[in-house]
DNA sequence: CCTTGAATTGAACGAGCGTTCGTTTATCTT
DNA sequence: AAGATAAACGAACGCTCGTTCAATTCAAGG
């Protein structure tokens, strides 16, 4: 046997990169081989270096994507500087657990094998990652020196912020009792309080947009 | 050659561990050969058999052991449930961190290689963990329930929480430019906001201590 | 000092690894 | 219908994996 019927490069691709998502989010990069992701997909070992050159390729293709699809997404939907900075952290934290939540296996794998990277891979991974951060950060401290938030220490309340949001990923399955929205109301509520935001908001803070 | 100069069982032990630590939360479980790790306290693969049956175990005696530390060290330091909920909550989260910040590669496997471990070696440290974070939601529900903290949903908040502190140890630094203080003290006022508590406390939440 | 047991070795096992290669089959182009 | 190209195959390569085992050397106890 050689091709199979109805085969097409560009499916075939996709499925190789979803199977490979799952596995690789499942038992971790290194565990996972390349005759095991073949078998997923259906296919010989040998077939997969049609699409990718290495098995490090894989890994990375994933990883970059996932985060130029955070950051596209982000770009899109971020508000404009000029908008108050509470409103803005709203945006942000809304918009952080809209995406991420169906997208958990990813997460996953961005966080768990950055490790797995050639250097000069993670270095490229490392930086799409920081301009998210930094973009949070720029939020906070935008609201500090207006006075409408009240933060600690702007890069790392952003990184606190970003690390409790991302968790949400690790245990939160639509599966469960909890609707999107509900968590997403109790997570804005939380990063609402770790920024000196209240119900009642005091010293000319904009009103928290409960949108 | 076969026994070694001065060579002496537990010392050899402690030897394996430390490299295997290190090792795994460098490059992860499955990317640290046995060869390696042998290798890197200077004796043959084979030797390794002696102190750990399988490479599995070595994993699992890593985690055991890590959980174990944590919870004893907690429960030798926290307060007794009559305590007013915002010290409690405060002496876990500055327990949490100085406990943790030293031990970062501990922190790391805990995390990481969960999946790593066999379903049975799973559950066993899924409990442990399980039992940190239900300690942290019975302040948080305590606190409600006095009205001395305002959290929306306990066992959420818990998870929160824990997400966040723990997610220090990815970037702090002990050669860097902040004191363990210093972050500390930052988080502590972070919970305290995620909680409801702040500087001047309303409704009769008790003064947090600041020590 | 001599024996016993702890500590370690080198060699080997079968299995599986990522990757390459020449070949075969399906689809597309003309 | 024929030739070209895209898609997949099976077999193999050299290596490394976790683990076992008999043999060897060192440290202690009587």
């Amino acid at each position: 046997m050689a091709r199979k019927a109805g085969s097409h490069g560009e499916r075939t691709e996709a499925a190789i990169r979803n199977a490979a998502l799952r596995l690789i989010a499942r038992h971790g990069y290194e565990a996972v081989s390349m005759r095991q992701l073949a078998d997923a997909v259906d296919l010989g070992a040998a077939a997969i270096y049609r699409y990718f050159p290495t098995k490090q390729a894989i890994l990375m293709r994933l990883l970059e994507s996932h985060m130029r699809d955070l950051l596209t997404a982000w770009h899109a939907e971020r508000l404009p500087a000029a908008r108050p900075a509470p409103q803005r952290l709203e945006a942000f934290t809304r918009f952080h657990i809209r995406h991420h939540l169906p997208r958990s296996e990813g997460v996953f794998l961005s966080y768990m094998e950055l490790r797995s990277l050639t250097p000069e891979n993670f270095v490229a991974i490392e930086a799409l990652r920081q301009s998210y951060e930094a973009d949070l950060a720029e939020i906070l401290e935008a609201g500090q020196q207006q006075g409408s938030l009240s933060v600690p220490a702007p890069q790392v309340t952003a990184r606190a912020i970003i690390a409790m949001l991302t968790g949400l990923t690790t245990w939160y399955r639509a599966t469960g009792p909890m609707s999107p929205e509900e968590v997403e109301a109790i997570y804005w509520r939380l990063v609402a309080g770790m920024t000196g935001l209240s119900d009642r908001p005091a010293k000319g803070a904009a009103r928290p947009v409960t949108a």
